[in-house]
DNA sequence: TATAATATTGTAATGATTACAAATTAGAAA
DNA sequence: TTTCTAATTTGTAATCATTACAATATTATA
C-alpha cells in the first residue's frame, strides 16, 4: 500500500520535472506503461485503462504519448510496420520480438564497442536494435521448435 | 549500352530464378530500387516510373514489393513510424538517418561480434541496426552544426 | 492463335493517426 | 472557497497509407 502511494507521487513528480500537468489521464498511462512493461500499443493502453475511466477518448492517449515522447519520458518503437509501441524505458537497450508468440523482450547490448564502417564524419544521436526470431518459452513447448524451423 | 541490356537481362533472371513472373512492371520496380540506392518509399517508386508507365497504379508497387519482400529480394525498412521504406540489398548491413537532410545511408555493422545479455536460450533469425543523427554532408554546411546542435 | 493462369488496374474499404472545436478540468488569484 | 483563465480532454470529422476486390489485360505455352 505505502509502495503504491509512493510510486503514485514518483510518477507524479516525473511529469512535474517536466512541465506537465499532473492530470488523471496522464497519470494512468504513465502508471501503465510504468507497471505494464510489454511494450504496449495504443489500443492496448487504451483499452487497459478503459474499465478506470470510462470517458476516456483515443485521441487523450496519443495526446499523452506524444507529449511523453517530446519531454523524452517515452520511447516510441517502430519495430514493425503496422505496429508502433510504446515503451518507458528510454535507456539504450535492445528489443527481440518473437514471431511465435509476438511478445517483445528486452535486451542488453553495449552499442558504443561494436566496429561499425561507413559513417566516417557522421554524428550519431541514437542507437537502435532489433531482433527477431523465437523466445526460449516458444523453443520450450517441444512440438513448437520443429514447426518453427519450417515455418519462418 | 551492353552493359544496360545485361542488367536487365540480370534482372529478369533474378526474378525468374524466385518463380515471379518477370513482367513489365516488376522489372521496372526491381530495375529501380537496384539504380537507385536510396530506399526509397512507395510514393518515391511511383512517382518515378509513372512517366514510363503512365498505366501504372500504386496497388500495383503495392503488390510487386509485396512479392519480392516475399521472395527475399527486397526488405522491408521501418525505421520511423509513418515512413515505411524498401531495400534491395538483403545482406546485413546497418541504416542511419539523418535527422536534417532526411537521407538513409547504410553502413557495415557485424553484429556476430555484438555481446547480448538476456538472450539465453532464444534463437535469433534477424538482427536490425538504426542509427539516427546527422550525416558528415550536413555537418559540412558550416552553421548548420551549430543549428543541430539544440534542435535534436 | 487460342487458352488458362496470372498480373494489373481502379475503386472502395479499412485502420491508424491527426485536426479541430466544444466541453471540461486544473491551478492561481482574489 | 469562489472565480477566472489557460490547459486538457473529448468526440467527430478529415487525412493518409495500405489492402480488398472485381473487372480487364497480359503472359506463357500448347
Amino acid at each position: 500500500m505505502k509502495d503504491m502511494k509512493r510510486n503514485l507521487e514518483d510518477i507524479t513528480n516525473k511529469l512535474k520535472n517536466n512541465n506537465i500537468r499532473p492530470s488523471h489521464q496522464r497519470l494512468k498511462v504513465l502508471e501503465f506503461l510504468d507497471n505494464n512493461r510489454i511494450h504496449p500499443t495504443v489500443e492496448q493502453i487504451y483499452h487497459s485503462l478503459y474499465d478506470e475511466i470510462p470517458t476516456l477518448s483515443k485521441t487523450t492517449i496519443y495526446n499523452t504519448l506524444n507529449t511523453l515522447i517530446e519531454a523524452g519520458l517515452v520511447r516510441i518503437l517502430t519495430i514493425e510496420d503496422n505496429e508502433v509501441r510504446y515503451d518507458i524505458r528510454t535507456d539504450t537497450h535492445g528489443h527481440f520480438k518473437c514471431k511465435s508468440c509476438g511478445n517483445i523482450y528486452d535486451f542488453e547490448v553495449d552499442m558504443d564497442l561494436v566496429e561499425v564502417k561507413g559513417l566516417n564524419g557522421f554524428r550519431i544521436y541514437t542507437k537502435d536494435v532489433y531482433f527477431s526470431g523465437i523466445c526460449s518459452k516458444c523453443l520450450e513447448q517441444e512440438d513448437g521448435a520443429k514447426i518453427f524451423d519450417k515455418v519462418i
